[in-house]
DNA sequence: CCACTATTGAGACGTAATCTCAATAATATA
DNA sequence: TATATTATTGAGATTACGTCTCAATAGTGG
């Protein structure tokens, strides 16, 4: 059976990496979060639970995990470095409200396949790609449109 | 007949900020690139042609010309913030060599199209996107393919 | 020209991320 | 198992990038 965790180990063993209870720690605290997550996130929550695993070794991880495709950068529109997990989980993209940062994920397999026509028609072949769509949702947009009435 | 400058001063003017020296500096100084730039770029250029304008305004112009439409923040894939000037030029998006940082500009009006009716689907406006693709270049993955030969 | 107010810039500050290096722990080998 | 080898850890220093402060300066409208 397949976990994360062992996905976790084939990877490292494949990159001559060993397999520590600090990276364990880590990644469980990883895996316990939702959604989206920030590096901070995760450095509370191991504290919170009195676990080891500190800064240097959490920012030493991340790009393995990256790497490892266990997780990934998402929702870059606004500068801040966010990461979710993607084991065992299919491919989105992400539509956010730029007024309440509701984040929407969707999958659009037409423009997934556009975008490989894209690639190709100039002689790339596509490893990944970033599709943010910023608006306003329809409950923001209704609030900005009283506020003008209030004041 | 419009300038960069004259729809910059009309912006001000409509904003309620002056114009001043600096900013004008700052902006001639962006203008002079040809393609992609980062912060750091404008304040090494702005030393080297001995123009006052400092750091403080340079960030705090930064967002005022976004503001404007008269830059825009692009090529987020890997962290860094970059931008580009959208004056007078048409949207595109980018494809880029993970390799060699090549990029490519690209228009897809399907794509365009698509994404606004993905925002419209779950009730959203559409105020802009990231869409970034990323991949290897001809080139890169030729080099790649010989290299192991190499060794 | 004056009065008013926005702007500037040097440097302090904040925050995210990386680096250093001695101590420690995982692995391979005997 | 014991030992040698080498990767890893973590506290704290350091860097990178961006923001803030505030006294001095400079636009602006009248
Ligand atoms: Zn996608
Ligand atoms: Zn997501
Ligand atoms: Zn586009
Ligand atoms: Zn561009």
């Amino acid at each position: 059976m397949q976990t994360i965790l062992s996905d976790f180990t084939k990877h490292l063993k494949a990159e001559g990496l060993r397999l520590t209870k600090e990276r364990v720690h880590l990644l469980e605290t990883i895996c316990s979060f939702k959604g989206h997550f920030i590096a901070d996130d995760i450095l509370f929550a191991i504290k919170s639970r009195r676990k080891s695993g500190s800064r240097a070794t959490l920012y030493r991880l991340l790009p393995v995990l990256v790497k490892a495709s266990l997780i990934q950068q998402s929702l870059l529109y606004d500068g801040q470095t966010k990461y979710e997990v993607t084991w065992n989980k299919a491919h989105h993209d992400h539509l956010i409200c730029s007024s309440c940062s509701m984040v929407i994920e969707f999958k659009h397999n037409t423009i997934e396949i556009l975008q490989r026509e894209i690639a190709n028609k100039y002689g790339f072949i596509l490893d990944r790609h970033v599709m943010e769509l910023v608006g306003r949702c329809k409950d923001c947009r209704r609030k900005n449109d009283v506020s003008p009435r209030l004041c």
